[in-house]
This record gives structure tokens, sequence and C-alpha cells, in this order.
DNA sequence: ACCTGAACACCGTTCAAGT
DNA sequence: ACCTGAACACCGTTCAAGT
């Protein structure tokens, strides 16, 4: 008997923008960003490359509706909400989506159009702040330093070149042997004294950082 | 006469792993990262593709040498320095680095292997910290919150859609239009009472949220 | 209206062959 | 030792042709 084709176990139907966007999401969620080609997201849906080119501009216009599909995963702040309460619930699930969907943050780059769903988020966000009394400065400076910080976490932490305790543990004997601990003393230390702890986790740090901002941005009540 | 061909007008001599990563950080900053292949890199280089690989292992390795090369150009902090002096002046030049590089954030993603130069700043910074009274813990700490905020801030400047205060006046005016006030009100107030303001430049956010940070890790000092 | 096959101008990398 | 030409297995996208 023939191998099933790649084609017939894929989904049928008809092919539709939001199939396409989907399927995208799906693949770069399984395989990176790297492995999302117009030939392999094509085949996933049972056609052609060049059939999705009657739904979407380009693969340009996939990328900005995935990085909007992720933002619409972000449940919105809601203006009667306690600012603090609601700012830190909005950057734990901002950094619950951004580690899912890790391809989001380095399409962040390059994209110029952004989503409804990115709009309505970023309204939310600046109305939960302007009903808390926040002036319209504050609260640039309030979104700016958020953002900053929760992209730039999920960046280092998604960088780190292990994904469990045991890996760490691995790596971090390795380097302790690799580094001479004289040419990068404190490095050692750190390692030593820190990373190798029982217990110690990077992810730890995100809540760290997030009230030393959280309560910053309570006292400049300008 | 023959027009000069892409070759005979590239720099000469032997070929060495150090000008290979030299140029392609000159293509890079030049042309963007995705201009960067190893047969464009070659033909600047005056050689074939094929001639790099007896120089770096792979296109990988010579991001990560790029990655390094970036890291080496941030001046380091002395031990003797001032902690807030010292960490306010690194934020400012690591800045500077990534915004003169714009390729470098996208990199840090995917790069596996620190070179010496990286090496040697993280180990520069902890040392400052700690020779600043800081526990291992609170220099943790303080590194994380400090190197997200960075990574972050730049992430989002360097995504603006726009490069002059005039793009982005013209920018602000056609989405005023193009988003209904009704749809996004509060991003329609900041855009007009903040963004549109005379004077306005995102990057001034930066010294704000980093103060704000500084201060509130000057008033942990547990 | 929707899908496709062939083609174009690219990639990174291998390999055997040149000097 | 160092460089290269041809080749392989890929890309995104175009175009004219099919149904």
């Amino acid at each position: 008997m023939a191998a099933p084709s790649a084609k017939t176990d894929r989904k049928k139907g008809r092919l539709t923008r939001e199939r396409v966007v989907r399927e995208a999401v799906a693949l770069a969620d399984a395989h990176g960003i790297a492995a999302l080609s117009m030939r392999k997201l094509a085949d996933r849906l049972g056609v052609e490359a060049m059939s999705l080119y009657h739904h979407v501009a380009n693969k340009d216009a996939i990328l900005d509706a995935m990085v909007d599909f992720a933002f619409g995963e972000i449940s919105l702040p809601r203006a009667d909400e306690n600012w603090k309460a609601a700012m830190r619930t909005r950057a734990i699930a901002a950094r619950t989506m951004l580690r899912s969907h890790p391809w989001a943050l380095g399409l962040l780059d390059s994209r110029r159009n952004p989503g409804p769903a990115t709009l309505r988020h970023h309204d939310a966000v600046i109305g939960c702040l302007r009903a808390n009394g926040f002036s319209v400065a504050r609260t640039a400076h309030a979104y700016s330093v958020l953002d900053s910080y929760i992209y730039g976490f999920v960046l280092q932490e998604l960088n780190l070149p292990f994904d469990t305790p045991d890996d760490l543990a691995a790596l971090a004997e390795t380097m302790l042997q690799h580094l001479p601990a004289d040419t990068y003393p404190h490095l050692a230390e750190m390692t030593r004294e820190h990373v190798l702890q029982p217990g110690y986790a990077y992810g730890d740090e995100f809540t760290v950082g997030l009230d030393l901002i959280l309560d910053g941005l309570d006292r400049n009540d300008d």
C-alpha cells in the first residue's frame, strides 16, 4: 500500500485567512519560527505554497497576523481594577504568552502594522492607568518601564541555554570547569553560590523585578 | 571599459577569522541582518562563499562572534566606582551599542556560546556590585532587572515605525485618522496629548525608567 | 474564484577538485 | 594550506495555465 501522502492526511476544507494564520502559529509553536516556510505551511494545510497567496498578501502579512493573534491571548485589564494589581496580572499574563509563543518576541522587531487585538490591548492598559488617576505623562512612563521590563525579561529567559534544573546544573558545572576562576572570578562565584544552589530558578526573578518597578511607580505619583 | 567586478574593488589580503567577523558586522550594520548571507559576505571580502568555511565553522559561528564583538564595545565598570553611577553609565553604554548594531538584540535569542568579551563584561558588572557591598542574591536581582529593562527598552525603541520626529508626526496623524477615537479612545488621547506634543521623543523615557529602577535597588538594600 | 506547475533568483553547506 | 565550481536541498514569490 502507498504511504499516505503529506496532503491526504492534512486538514481538508476551504482555505481561509484565519486557517492559514492559525496553522502558522501551530507550526511555529511546534517547530520554531525558522521552520515556518510557505511550502511547509501549505503542506500542513493540504495545498500548494502558491495557494496561500490567495488569502494573504505575502509571508510578512502572516507574521503580522501571528503577532496580533498572540496579543489577543492576553486578557485585558479593566478600568475599574486597582492599577497595581491589574498591571501585575497583565505583566504575568504577557510573560506567559511570550513564553508559550517563543517566536512572538522576535517578530515584534519587524512588525510595522499593529492589528486590532494589539491596539485593543494597548488601549485597555492605558485606560486602566488613566482611570486610576495617572496623568497622561505618568501613564507613558509606567507603560514604557513595564513593557521594557517584561519584554527584556522574557528575551533573557528564552535565551537561557538550558530548559530544566538538571540541564542547568550540568551546564553550570561544565562552565565552572571551563571558565578559569581567576579570569572570571565573580562569574564563578555567582555560579557556585547562587545558580547552583538547590531550588534556584531564573524565572523566580520575574516578580522580584516586577514588584520593584510597581513600587517605584507607586511612589512617583507625580 | 569593463565594469569593475565585485571582487576587484574589494579588500585584498589574506582572509582571517577576524576580517570575516568585522566585515559581517559592517554588512549587518549597513544593510540589516537579513542581508548577511555567506555569498554576499564573501563577495565583500573578494572571495567565494566557500572560502569562508576555512576560517569559521559555519554561519552560526559568525553570528556568535558578532555578538561577542558587540559586547566588547561596552566599556567595563570598575570595581572601585560607586555602583549607582557605574550601573547608570553601563546601561547607557549598552543602549548605545544595541542601537548602533540593531541586529545584536535579535541575535541574543539564539546565541548559546558566550564569547570572552561577553564573559568579561558580565564578570565586571557583577564585580562592581559585589565590591559595593551587594550580596550575591541582591547582585542577581539587580543584574536581572537592569538587563531586562535595557534589552526590552531597546527592543521597543528599535520597533518604532518611525525614525525622525517628522516621520512620527506624520504617522501619528494618519493613525489618529485611521483609528476611530471611539474604538481606541485612550490610544487616541495618548497620541494627541503626548506623542504629538512638540519635543516628544520616546528615547527620553529611557533614563526615567532607569532611574526608577536604580532608586528601587538603592532602597532594597537587603 | 480558487488552486497549481514551472520557473526565477535566491539561501547554507558538502564535496571533490584545483593551486 | 587555502580557495573554488558544481551540486544539493532548500527559500519567497511571479506568472501563465488549469479547473
